[in-house]
DNA sequence: GTTATCTTGGGACATATGTCCTTCCCCGGA
DNA sequence: TCCGGGGAAGGACATATGTCCCAAGATAAC
């Protein structure tokens, strides 16, 4: 992690995801812009939630750990979109871990500031209800899709979502250094029945795999697989 | 339906709630009393979300219809609750059924009073964070619950929801009219094998069935199959 | 280099759950 | 009363998934 110390970056994003106003006077010199590389922690399960960071660049991958300790992925999300929002309004500890599944720019705020100058703030108010009910929905989904739906149908969704950034071509198709034995935790299965189910997928062609990592063939019939993409956005 | 046209006891409900200030007071005289009586319908996914409420007596069962038809619960709630709070912020239609699960009393008003005298009212903002913050994190509860376990303890969960009603001991452990066809789809499972555990759960001296009704005998170990109660309040 | 260890992929089997179909029973209509 | 429709319970079988364990290649320690 390291801070971007340049307000007109700040400022510009801001503008860009048209959330300049929901920031008032008070709060606006508190706002600091972060940077993280792909695949550093933002945020640990369990830790006292300080800050609100709101997502303006890059995709972040959510995952939950039971009681169990079964890890479970919530989502893959990108701009715009709130980490630690429902532990700000309900005081609480970080329910989730967050980590940058690309290059990531984040911007913080102390709960501190918010509490002091938001608290009262109705344009602030009225941005996190709009994010946290469109988690809410999104999280709504995601309960259907895995009570209906089978591993095959989250492991090509989990795939889809994984394979492919935008924003750097050379990465498409390939599954980066995420051992497999964590994939079958993020989508909720064991992993001896996800090797099952990459097998299938390589005899069909829709994947290739070496060695621990996965390379997708046809993201069309992952797709169609999947049906909608869960962990997407 | 029928409104209860008693100021009073509105603002009884209120204060026992400790709610009064949510409200102000442009909008309070818009705020209406309304009784609904176990079983009726209270709202119907699809339908144009009007009206925002809030249960301040009794409990109401939530669920929801998937594209495929298929049919799953999503809770039960009590006092105090929001109903139509997501689409009052989203402005969209309800994504959920609601009915009355014991004789209900809910606060209404109507989004246009919201809209109007609301928007800008930071303490109504508050609460409706409070409110969906929180339904935000049980969802998250359900949804590893239901991917975490199997179909035994969804069903001891639901019996535990379904069986017992405080206010009333007669109705204790009698699962009232729900066909089980309905219980099936509320689980997420098919009727075939709800029948098998139910089977399962007579042979354990669990229930008793006769004829498409279940009583509940043992509510101890049925507690300690579900685990936690992922469908109360 | 050799051995102990670890990781990965997969076999064998058990359990959980879905689908289809049959049987039984109740109830209303002729 | 008798018959047909429809719901309820369960049998048979297929599929999905979990658990335990083993074999082969990779790695680390010596």
């Amino acid at each position: 992690m390291k801070e971007i110390k340049d307000r007109e970056q700040l400022a510009h994003y801001l503008e860009m995801h048209q959330i300049t106003s929901i920031f008032n006077a008070n709060i606006m010199p508190h706002l600091a812009l972060y940077s993280y590389e792909q695949g550093e922690r933002i945020c640990s399960q369990g830790d006292p939630a300080e800050y609100l960071y709101i997502l303006v660049k890059g995709k972040v991958k959510v995952s939950n750990t039971s009681a169990e300790g079964k890890a479970l992925i919530i989502s893959f999300k990108t701009a715009l979109e709130a980490i630690g929002d429902i532990e700000y309004v309900q005081g609480i500890d970080f329910m989730n871990s967050v980590e940058a599944a690309s290059p990531v720019h984040l911007i913080g705020v102390h709960n501190r500031w918010l509490h002091q100058y938001g608290a009262s703030d109705a344009e602030l108010l009225r941005f996190l209800l709009r994010i946290i009910t469109t988690k809410f929905c999104m999280k709504s989904d995601a309960l259907s899709f895995n009570l209906m739906n089978p591993v095959e149908a989250r492991l090509a969704s989990y795939l889809l979502s994984i394979s492919y950034d935008e924003s750097d071509p050379r990465f498409n198709g390939q599954l980066s250094a995420v051992s497999l034995r964590d994939v079958a935790n993020l989508i909720g299965t064991s992993y001896r029945h996800l090797n099952r189910v990459i097998h299938k997928f390589c005899e069909e062609d829709l994947v290739e795999r070496s060695r621990g990592f996965i390379c997708v063939k046809d993201r069309e019939r992952l797709r169609a697989l999947a049906g909608h993409n869960i962990y997407e956005t």
